[in-house]
DNA sequence: GCGGTTTGGTTGAGCGCTCAACCAAACCGG
DNA sequence: CCGGTTTGGTTGAGCGCTCAACCAAACCGC
């Protein structure tokens, strides 16, 4: 028999429809206030601080892709921008010679010293500010359930 | 004197990026079924919702653009394809010369019906099942915090 | 070691979105 | 009324992303 469908009650759609508004809505703003402010979209911003926080400032190419949950070839566009914009380059792999080495350049690292500060501040005043301490933690809960949930299937 | 940035303390970074990674998944992951199994994107689809769900299945652009949380210009972009798919028709407004209404069509309903009852199972699927009752009621209560705070700032 | 598979990464077409510029109709103060 | 502003909506350029196809190097079983 076919399974019926389990339709959102109204209470779960409320829920649904809030999470859908406010994560937009957050992810929107943040990415123009970078976009504005840095003149670089959140993704490529993220990828400079995944790189920055490694002891050489460099990652695999997988692994950053890894890191930043992107595809490969997200990561590879990203990367031929970030490269052209001078903020990182890209070296071969002693170890594998298939592989690319992303690396945070000076510029890059300068790039990201002088985007950091608004955009933090940005995350804490759109989502911290908002939320009391205990929601703070709830949400942590929430997320890390639901990205377990979602990239262990 | 320059405000010193409030950097993020390790469980606010913990809880940022436990949302980020969470929430990216979760709408990738339903962007991409919605794309492959009803051949749409996700926003398009809630613009078919929001259309189905007034009496006459209507709805003036600008009450669209703001029901789907959109700007004119993405909302403009998005009417040209789904009408172009033959699921809305645009239609000049009676009362205001300037406006135009978007109106579903009966196939537009039709490839709605289709797709809603996949994409609502992938939304608890992916969403409530993996949440308890009492984290799906906070997570609704922060969402509408967060939605409040920032739409209204 | 040799052939098939898997892994690492890139590429290009196509598409949805942003941003800024734009136009027309409606509104509004003097 | 009449000129300036606001509102409703569209447009096109540019860009980031997805998807599928692709290539080369590495791995693996026999």
């Amino acid at each position: 028999m076919v399974v019926m469908t389990r339709w959102l009650d109204p209470d779960e759609q409320r829920t649904w429809r809030a999470f859908l508004t406010a994560s937009r809505a957050l992810m929107e703003t943040l990415d123009r206030e970078l976009q504005r402010d840095a003149g670089m979209p959140h993704a490529y911003y993220e990828i400079l601080v995944r790189l920055s926080e490694t002891p050489e400032r460099q990652l695999r190419m997988s692994e950053l892709a890894e890191a930043t949950g992107s595809s490969r070839s997200r990561l590879s566009h990203a990367a031929a921008q970030l490269e052209a914009s001078g903020w990182i380059r890209r070296e071969e792999c002693p170890t594998d010679r298939r592989g690319q080495i992303a690396v945070l350049t000076d510029a890059g690292f300068a790039a990201l010293a002088a985007a950091a500060p608004g955009h933090v501040e940005g995350v804490r005043r759109h989502l911290f500010d908002a939320l009391s301490p205990a929601q703070v933690d709830q949400l942590r809960r929430i997320s890390e359930t639901l990205a377990d949930h979602l990239t262990g299937s």
